[in-house]
DNA sequence: CAGATATGACAAC
DNA sequence: TTGTCCTATCTGG
């Protein structure tokens, strides 16, 4: 669920949901009791989204943070709440619409220094047109690091996640072993536009599709197939299945303490 | 019903 | 590199 496209139309959604109304606050699972008594009664003034952090900007320079991890989640509704189901950590009302939350890495309120050190540790987001690819690749054509292991590092481009770097690796046609430094200028400004596009495709459509959503030649004519994630991939999650493109078994190996997936045909040495 | 798994990140070895 | 955390859902028995 959570890469930076969700995370960025959670901002969308809560901000057309909330901004200038009086929420009211409270953890039903008793977690984040104190920081929504500080929250509630107060006026949501903006959202915004860095990589995969979510920001509410309350009066008061009260930043709401969170962050979903692996598992976080929003539900939200109409009209008057619900009785909390499971871990609600905070729950967000103004009477006409409700928001829960569950299971977020982060769910904090910020002071404005740490609010600024947060985003200031962020690398690249291919979703911000503040964004410096120019940066991101000083810091990966310098690394020996594998090239998927780079891309996954936040602190280099935010809001990339397993989905979208394995996708963009394939799509370039590189395996993600390869290090950093092997990276040419002219594969970085690729991927980098790729990840643009793939990541403001999932923004529009809400749900990561790879294959379709962006115009490829071998996607043509293909129906969107829904995938565990809600999606269609070439090789992520694959393992073993042909190869959208050639037919070759998809492999998959561990990397930096996620899986890495790749076709060993269509993504070579570059 | 136990166990495995999940689009993430961090601390501790 | 391994372990830990946060929660829900899907699998197999």
């Amino acid at each position: 669920m959570p890469e930076g496209h969700t995370i960025r139309r959670l901002a969308d959604q809560h901000r057309e949901l909330f901004r200038g109304k009086r929420v009211t606050a409270s953890s039903p699972q008793g977690r984040f009791t104190a920081g929504a008594a500080l929250i509630s009664g107060e006026v949501m003034e903006s959202t915004d989204a860095y990589g995969k952090h979510l920001l509410h900007r309350y009066a008061g320079d009260r930043t709401l943070h969170i962050h979903l991890g692996l598992y976080g989640r929003f539900t939200d509704g109409p009209g008057t709440a619900p009785p909390p189901i499971g871990e609600v950590r905070l729950r967000l009302t103004t009477g006409d619409h409700w928001l829960d939350l569950r299971g977020p890495t982060a769910c904090e309120l910020l002071t404005p220094p740490e609010v600024k050190a947060l985003i200031g540790r962020l690398g690249a987001d291919p979703l911000r047109d503040d964004a410096d690819p120019a940066t991101a690749y000083a810091r990966i054509s310098r690394s020996n690091k594998p090239i998927g292991a780079l891309l996954l590092d936040q602190s280099i481009v935010a809001g990339t996640g397993l989905i979208f770097v394995t996708e963009a690796l394939f799509r370039a046609g590189l395996p993600p072993t390869i290090s950093g430094r092997s990276l040419s200028p002219e594969a970085w400004r690729e991927i980098w536009a790729d990840l643009r596009a793939l990541m403001r495709a999932g923004v529009e459509v809400g749900r990561i599709d790879t294959v379709h959503a962006v115009h490829t030649p071998e996607a043509m004519g293909r129906p969107p197939r829904e995938d565990r994630h809600g999606g269609e991939v070439y090789v992520y999650r694959r393992t073993g299945q042909p190869c959208l493109v050639c037919g070759t078994p998809v492999r998959t190996a561990p990397l930096a303490g996620r899986k890495s997936y790749w076709c060993p045909t269509c993504q070579t040495l570059p």
